[in-house]
DNA sequence: GTTAGTGCAAACCTTTTGCAGCTCT
DNA sequence: AGAGCTGCAAAAGGTTTGCACTAAC
């Protein structure tokens, strides 16, 4: 549990442990997920309505700056928000799949080979590192490639100047 | 040379070349840097003073969902926008030193040997990866060094009541 | 001649800043 | 007590959209 580890740190650091912090981090700590700033404001605002956007904003770049949680763009699906997690675990790369959104972790020993190569091969001292493949997860795949194909015939169909039958799109965040 | 490639891919796709887009693809290719959406309209505006910003942007995204280019956050030194570069090259990751903001490319078996996992690992079909690490170059190392230190001076002065005597700061994007 | 693409203005979304008042230690 | 933190309002930065006009094929 990173939480106990986080707030111990910033009393460390002489950085004051409000309610409007502890309410996030364990927010931030408890959610296994990859929350961004507008997700996490919206819980911690179920916990206390008072609680301003700015405040997570404030929060969020404090323990991003202090090395305690990582930023992660995840390929910019959604947007072009920024999403965190605590900075405890091991390095990891992050799989995003582009039609459904699901992120998973992968943890492997060619992170670790890289961060040294680079270290060694350019004396280069690492701060943070951040690893995002996206692509299909193998759930989505066969769908992705049904879509396409039925856009293809779509387009076609235009393109004779037929009308276009109604299709289904998908998405979620 | 990847330019006359992405003018034929284009071209295949039924993409008109515009005036407007030649310039872009042209600075996108040649200029060996990373830019980003304003820069990349500032020197178009040099070519074309009536080119619009919204052009710049619109050019981008299609080069981006097209594959031709790859967006890059390069850790977000210097704000939250995009850089771009063209797709041709073989898979490396960005090295961002933090301080000077120079940007090494690195190639190494590593990358490969992720993507081969990922693929495996999970059945995965990658369609675009990412790596980025930040951190301080060989140069930059020693002179951060001393600014913590001097700032770690500052501080103990502040503290004491004293006045603290200036120090010059450094950045660049 | 069509249809895709452009420019302009205005909107949008995410994030930051200035400042007065509140609260942790 | 008092520096650090919060909330509010407002601005900033980056990017997208609607629409009428223009130009590539």
């Amino acid at each position: 549990m990173a939480l106990e580890g986080i707030k111990d740190t910033l009393k460390q650091r002489g950085v004051r442990l409000t309610r409007q912090r502890r309410i996030l981090l364990e927010l931030i700590d408890e959610s296994g997920q990859h929350l961004d700033a507008e997700r996490l404001y919206l819980l911690a605002k179920e916990k206390d309505p008072k609680l301003n956007r700015v405040t997570v904003y404030r929060t969020l770049k404090m323990l991003k700056e202090g090395g305690l949680v990582d930023e992660l763009d995840l390929m910019h699906i959604g947007g072009d928000q920024h999403f965190y997690e605590t900075r405890m675990k091991q390095e990891h790369a992050h799989i995003i799949c582009l039609r459904c959104g699901k992120v998973e972790e992968f943890f492997g020993e060619p992170l670790q080979k890289l961060r040294r190569q680079v270290e060694s091969h350019f004396g280069f001292q690492i701060v943070l590192a951040r690893t995002e493949v996206g692509g299909y997860c193998s759930h989505c795949q066969v769908l992705r490639a049904n879509e396409v194909k039925e856009a293809a015939a779509e387009q076609a169909q235009a393109v004779s100047g037929e009308e276009p039958r109604p299709r289904s799109h998908h998405r979620s965040a």
